[in-house]
DNA sequence: TTCCAGGCGTATC
DNA sequence: GATACGCATGGA
């Protein structure tokens, strides 16, 4: 990974980053691609910090992006320090882990927002993506921006019903009301062994066993978390009915995400 | 019209 | 602990 400043933009060289795979695969809903065709630019944010980010020729360009937000911002938003070359070898040593690698080798894990995660995840469930990116984008056009829990403070279901989040509503508020009376501590459960972590974050009404794995592995970077959505249930009975190698399991977070890639956009169709 | 979507809560056994 | 069913909403 090496950058220059360019003007105000910044360009960065990298292998192992392509921007449709990254940014539109169900990890994040807030990126909007807004070139078309061979013009691959997304516009989107980190919480609340804007990014508009392009993929040329030979680098990537972030655009109007100072040196000091993109070392503390984007390089590990971007995940830009981990070595995804070494981590994709080693998973290859897998059979079809190989071939989904290959299908998508551009796939980056985004270290998002903790809260921004858990909640986005709690409005995934039993949703399409399409429709999870409109609630959450009309949550953001409520608040001018995605709001941190302190701001929802004491908001009940009808509050929001603008955003059509049907019954999710009322899981939304219950995470809110445990975030702002400190049952839960955001901090404090990132530093708990993922088991007792998991647990904490199911207290939460609506957060089962695959959004509290979502929330740890985008939000939390807890890259041995396998979210088992329905994509990745066809995966394992499919492909590994005895569960992943032995050698996967550290980095089983990672290989989920070109294993859901891989499903759902090749095998499946 | 019916089915499905990055599931979960509840009831029932 | 396993299984069945309802749930808001909207696109296919």
């Amino acid at each position: 990974m090496e950058y220059i400043k360019n003007g105000g933009d910044i360009l960065l060289k990298t292998p192992d980053l392509d921007l449709d795979e990254t940014l539109d695969c169900g990890q994040a809903f807030r990126w909007e691609r807004i070139g078309s065709g061979s013009d691959c630019t997304y516009r989107g944010f980190m919480l609340n910090t804007p990014l508009t980010v392009s993929a040329e020729k030979d680098y990537f360009r972030f655009h109007d992006t100072d040196e000091e937000t993109f070392q503390k911002v984007w390089i590990p938003y971007f995940d830009l320090e981990t070595d995804y070359t070494e981590i994709k070898e080693r998973l290859s040593e897998d059979g079809t882990l190989a071939k989904a690698c290959a299908y998508a080798g551009g796939i980056r894990l985004l270290r998002q927002d903790s809260w921004e995660a858990l909640c986005s995840f709690i409005i995934s469930q039993n949703n399409n993506i399409p429709r999870i990116k409109g609630i959450i984008g009309r949550l953001c056009d409520m608040y001018s921006g995605f709001p941190g829990f302190e701001q929802m403070k004491g908001i009940v279901p009808d509050d929001l019903a603008p955003l059509r989040a049907g019954f999710r509503a009322k899981y939304i508020t219950d995470c809110i009301e445990k975030l702002n009376s400190g049952k839960i501590v955001i901090d404090e459960v990132k530093k708990l062994p993922v088991d007792e972590a998991r647990k904490i974050l199911m207290t939460i009404k609506g957060v089962g066993p695959k959004v509290a794995d979502c929330a740890l592995l985008y939000g939390m970077y807890r890259i041995d978390c396998v979210p088992m959505d329905v994509w990745m249930k066809r995966v394992m009975e499919q492909f590994y009915p005895e569960g992943f190698p032995e050698f996967v399991l550290p980095y089983a977070g990672i290989a989920q995400q070109y294993l859901f890639h891989y499903m759902r956009t090749e095998i499946s169709k």
